[in-house]
DNA sequence: GATCAATTACGAAATGAATCGTACGAATTA
DNA sequence: TAATTCGTACGATTCATTTCGTAATTGATC
């Protein structure tokens, strides 16, 4: 239950929460969620969705004056891993291989990118029989 | 334009009409819809979505005596890329490295798969200097 | 043609997400 | 103390999606 995935809004907070590693007032996630946006966002909208986010439990807050800090209450690698699970799940009924083919087929791999995908795969079949 | 992405609800008709790869009437869908579903759906609910599925262009319609059949306008393959490529942007910025990692962390792919998926990427790696 | 059953058309309500304005409180400053 | 500033709380609005009821239509049957 306290597994929620975030929304689309609610994942663009949860970027830039995690890119900076530090906890932020809305203000500042604010400043930088709109630094590059063709349309701005107004503060309440921020702060409301960020209560949101606290009540489900993806934000903590911590007091900080008279204004809060909020930091995620999960790392990426968790959330990212949920979100994947739900494509993996609803897309392609859970199979890892029919993924793969589909992004092959899609995102075009650079050589490098492959070389280190390659890498990848063999270090986890390495790891796999303590599994 | 004509590369919309189906919603949650538009996307579970469309894995019915796929499965089955003939075209089909609004009442059969729904009952396969509902023959394990825990709450059934009203025959007009899933009527109004498949409508609308068909004026946004993901579906196509025939007459067949007093009513439709329904088919998918895109295959599958093409709908799935286009579901990949979102997740792939959106939640691993573009890189298929890190989804790849994410992947093998989480599906635990069984030797099996493994071995699929390694021969996926050697096909893919060498038809790529075509590209 | 009249009637019946199945289907579609239309429109509206319920839900969830995203957006923002106004009210209000606390610290800061004039 | 009054005015300013920054913050949160709360509620309203908009938008997309999902849901379904009622009315109109159509084909089949008598």
């Amino acid at each position: 239950m306290s597994d929620e995935t975030p929304t689309k809004a609610e994942f663009e907070i949860l970027k830039i929460l995690w890119d900076t590693s530090v906890p932020m007032r809305v203000r500042e996630v604010l400043e930088i969620l709109n630094q590059d946006a063709e349309t701005p966002r107004a503060y309440t909208t921020i702060m409301t969705l960020m209560n949101i986010m606290a009540d489900k439990g993806l934000l903590q807050r911590e007091p900080d004056g008279k204004a809060f800090r909020y930091r995620p209450s999960r790392p990426r690698e968790r959330t990212l891993k949920n979100m994947l699970a739900d494509t993996l799940g609803r897309v392609f009924d859970g199979s890892a291989t029919a993924l793969v083919a589909q992004l092959l087929d899609n995102a075009k791999p650079s050589p490098d990118e492959l070389k280190q995908i390659r890498k990848l795969i063999e270090d986890y079949s390495k790891s796999d029989r303590k599994r």
